[in-house]
DNA sequence: GACCTCATTTAACAAATGTTAAAAAGAGAT
DNA sequence: ATCTCTTTTTAACATTTGTTAAATGAGGTC
C-alpha cells in the first residue's frame, strides 16, 4: 500500500484523515496476462492504479483491434466515458503482463467528493492530470509523424518493443505493422 | 451575463451564493477578428467562455501554423499546459470572428476551489468535462479517417465552411488543403 | 465593368503508405 | 536439435497523399 499512497499523494497533498478515507474505499487486485480490465460498451465505474505490469485500451473499428493507449507502473486506467459521462466505454482494457492493481469504485469516490473539500480537490486534480496525459497523446498524434513517434515512444519507454507486441506499436502510432517495420529497418538513412 | 450563467450551471449545479462568487471574478471583454486570446509560449492563467464568435487554436510546427482546435458559441478556450501544469503553452488562440467573451482568472478561482467545495467540484467538472472533449479529438484522429473526420465536422457544424478557412480545417485534418479540395470533389463517389 | 487580392480547385508528377503474400527470425516444448 | 506456432521483416505492386505550380472563383475597390 505504500507506492500507492505515494501515487496519491502526488497528485495532490492530502491529509492524513483524507488520506485514510480514500485508502478504505480501494482495494487491491492481482490478475494475469490477458485479463480484461474494462471490456467495450461497459458502463464501468471502477479506477485503476496500475502499480505493476503493463497493460493496453484498444478500440473495435471495422472489426480491426486499433490501440490507442499504453498503461505502464503508475499510469491511472480509466474509461472516461464510463466515468466522466456515463456513456458506455468504446474500449476494451487488456493486461499485456500480470498485473498488481489498485481499485476503487467511483460511486463511494464520488461520496467523498460531495463531503470532503480536500478530496474534491483530488478529484479536480485526478482529472486535470488526466486531461493533460490525454492531450500530450492528441498532440503527439497531430503534430508529429510516425516515425517521430515512434522514436520518441522508444525514448521514453526503452523496454517497450520487449514487453508490447509491434503490432500494437503500429496501430498505436496509426501505421500498418509494415509501415513500423520499414521504420525501424530505416534508422540513420534518415 | 445571462447566457453566461447558464453555461456554468450546465457544467454543475450551483447555488446562488456560489453562482455568486464565481460571476464576482470574471468579467466581460469584446474582442475584433485577428485577436490573439493567447500566444505560444505564455503562462495565460485565463480562462475564457466564448459567449459569441470563433476561434482556433494553433501551433507553429516548422514554421507552419497546425490548426488543432475550433471553438464556438459555448465553449471554454485555455491553455491546459499553462492552466494546469504550469508550463508555457504551445499554442496560439486567434479568433476568427469578433467576439464577445467572458474571462476569469485561474489564481482567484485557484482560491475559490480551496474554500468552497461546491466550487471544486465544479472545477472538477469543468477538468471532466474538457478531459471528454480532448478524449473525443483524439479518437476522432485516431480512428477515423480525414475524410471521415471532415463529413463529421461539416455534419456537426454545417456552416464551419462558411465561417473557417478551408487551409485550417484541412491542418485541423492532418492533412493537406490539396487533399481536402479532392475529398470535397469527390461526393457520392464513395 | 476592370482590376486587385486572397481563397480554392485542378493538374502532373514524386514520394509515402497500404495490401497481400511469402520468407525469415524467435520462443517454447518435446 | 527439431518441430511448431507466433511474430517480424521483406518483396512487389496498387493506392493514396504530398508537392509545386497554374487556373479558377469570389469579394471588394476604384
Amino acid at each position: 500500500m505504500i507506492a500507492i499512497k505515494e501515487r496519491i499523494k502526488a497528485l495532490y497533498p492530502l491529509s492524513e484523515k483524507s488520506m485514510d478515507l480514500l485508502t478504505a474505499i480501494m482495494h487491491k487486485e492481482v490478475h494475469q496476462k490477458g485479463y480484461l480490465l474494462f471490456e467495450a460498451g461497459e458502463r464501468s465505474k471502477k479506477i485503476y492504479f496500475l502499480e505493476k505490469g503493463a497493460a493496453r485500451a484498444f478500440h473495435y473499428k471495422n472489426d480491426k483491434e486499433v490501440t490507442f493507449w499504453f498503461g505502464f507502473e503508475g499510469d491511472i486506467a480509466l474509461s472516461y466515458y464510463a466515468y466522466f459521462a456515463g456513456k458506455p466505454g468504446y474500449e476494451t482494457i487488456e493486461l499485456l503482463e500480470d498485473a498488481t492493481l489498485y481499485v476503487m469504485n467511483w460511486d463511494d469516490l464520488q461520496s467523498l467528493f460531495l463531503q470532503h473539500i480536500e478530496i474534491a480537490n483530488w478529484g479536480r486534480k485526478l482529472a486535470e492530470n488526466e486531461l493533460i496525459n490525454t492531450e500530450e497523446r492528441f498532440i503527439s498524434h497531430q503534430f508529429f509523424s510516425a516515425k517521430e513517434r515512434y522514436l520518441s515512444l522508444i525514448n521514453n519507454y526503452s523496454d517497450i518493443t520487449q514487453r508490447v507486441l509491434l503490432g500494437h506499436i503500429a496501430s498505436y502510432l496509426g501505421i500498418t505493422q509494415v509501415t513500423l517495420s520499414r521504420i525501424r529497418a530505416g534508422f540513420g538513412k534518415k
